[in-house]
DNA sequence: AATGAATGAGAGTTCATTCAT
DNA sequence: AATGAATGAACTCTCATTCAT
């Protein structure tokens, strides 16, 4: 009865930060213990609401899941196409990519890996990371052919491998290597394999 | 008493055989419903034998997809070890492998994917993947210093990049691209790529 | 849609209610069939509730026994107590307390006997347990100290012999001897073992 | 085929003496572990033979524990009486059975202790102790009576109250007091409650 | 919008016990 | 006398999910 100052719960959110919060709360548990953590009963808790909240905001905690890769996937999208629209040549823009990457993983941690890599709940979450691949793909062969020349279909399948190839670059860096050797080595690599990539 | 024609009980097998066939039910499971299929109870059930009997062959459900993953490692090493055998120069040897690489996935399906990615059972499993990429990554920057003069440290990081890459590979593979194609464009970037690091 | 008279599903009961419920039902567990019995799958089936219930109230079988000692010494203790408050001499008392022992395992049964006993989760059980007995030596030491000269130290071991006694008193008393002979003898016992004690 | 020189399996014991290893195997896990962890597995395991030998010996594990509990029994019972003939005075005998008492305690651990407290397999396992119990009573009141002139029905009960009390001693000895002082004490307390008794 | 009691399914794990060899 | 493969039952625990309030 007594007015409260403090906030003991955070009751009535209103929809759309409580749906933030639960995210959020989603991306904590898994850089701490894993995508497997990521339960409605686990982020309910996590979160210090009811179990049965988290229902209100997402159907299953597969669906969950997807929201928030999406959620992450478009904040990195954004930075990197920040980082591509300061850059003029292509080694340029590759080279701002990496370093967007870079800097996303120092921020995220290792979330993103975590979310790409997610093979539960086979179905739309896969699509899902599939078209964002496949985007990706096209974006980097169409940049390919028009500033060094490479045949659009070849360009698709070198963008794969460097994506891919990105991943690598995560693991070494856990492993120690230096940053900047890392992206040195990774941006000399692809220059010299679409060079010999060009008809 | 007649006796019947399906199997009517699992008979008897020697462990060895039982271990054998539960790691190819796991397997199975796998490339099904991804690396989460795969549960003691699960195995025990595809394969048709009493839910406590995977327990005198695994301590638990990591533990057999660990064995499992080593068992499916020491395959493929052994075909590309084969494969690299009979090549002299480094592209043949790299052609090889991509060849033998793609052999393996066509037998084993995506099952040594699925077995790398996954996350599960943090510690030991993870432990065992990133010995076995070590390892790949000292092989192959060793060849690359001794046949093209590749910086060894730097020819890690490639190497890494590279081996990362393959994943790529199959992914646009299960899109529909041909796989002379993708070997063809692997085999390039990775030339040219590695032409540019030499000293 | 009628009311129907058995109990169909156990009408969600208040979270206080629902646990008294669980432990009555582990108690009962305890008289028919000794502490073993009590499972957490046993307590619910014995309760008509679905198998996960429990863990909402208790963090496991141990924890549910240990919540069953200490609401059943709580028991003890009150009655003890108040029958303390109305005699003035140490003989008095201690014919109150067996008094009070005995009436409360004519309630009880010998629950208490099996949880002081019970062996099972060595660690909080044990520890919980000893509290309470070094509780109960100290309170009779004191007590013959001050009433009948005897010193403390001696005091102490004296109450534990005799509290280990009453467990004796239980067995006899299942074997069929009286009410009334088992507590004269207990306290002639005591009464002259303590004074023997005296300084 | 070489000539097995050390023992590498102790196979094909003669009868007997398989089974006071087996005897001593549970002992072993008894001091370890408590009765729960003499299960027909366990016992096989640590007894280094295959699981299905020991039923070979016992019909279950309730089976072997009462066989433990008998044969400790008879050794504790031995030592007493050896220790008894040496005595004339009663005080004197219940000086020798708690010194005896306390020696077979610090050979066999809290062995015996386990083994009389065990409440698993409730029907023969307590027969077993309370005609153990019920033979002690008759004993000692049986001395009482002789050499003390307590009444037969008065001294059973008293012998129950005093041997239930040894557990006491055992508690209080585990938190450090000293031997010689509960030994003084408890011969104190037994000859004082019995004198009181004495018609 | 939110709580919290409750269910039910499924995975994990341990054993007693049997039986062919 | 002994092994070791196999079953089946019982227990532990965690979740997704529902629903009355």
């Amino acid at each position: 009865m007594a007015p409260t100052e403090a906030t003991p719960r955070p009751a009535r959110l209103p929809r759309n930060e409580r749906r933030e919060q639960l995210l959020d709360v989603a991306a904590g548990l898994i850089l701490e213990k894993g995508t497997e953590a990521v339960t409605m009963e686990g982020v309910a808790a996590a979160a210090g609401v009811s179990k049965g909240l988290g229902y209100a905001y997402f159907a299953n905690s597969s669906t969950l899941l997807r929201a928030l890769l999406e959620r992450e996937v478009r904040k990195l999208q954004a930075s990197i196409m920040e980082a591509l629209g300061r850059e003029t040549t292509f080694e340029g823009k590759l080279r701002a990519t990496v370093r967007a990457w870079f800097d996303s993983l120092a921020e995220q941690g290792v979330l993103l890996g975590h979310l790409l890599v997610a093979s539960r709940n086979e179905g739309p979450h896969v699509e899902a990371r599939n078209a964002y691949n496949r985007n990706n793909d096209d974006f980097w062969a169409g940049m390919a052919q028009r500033e060094l020349g490479v045949p659009i279909e070849r360009g698709r399948i070198a963008a794969r491998i460097l994506l891919s190839g990105l991943e690598g670059l995560v693991q070494r860096w856990q492993c120690g290597d230096s940053r900047e050797d890392l992206e040195e080595v990774f941006v000399q690599m692809a220059m010299g394999g679409l060079e010999r990539l060009r008809a």
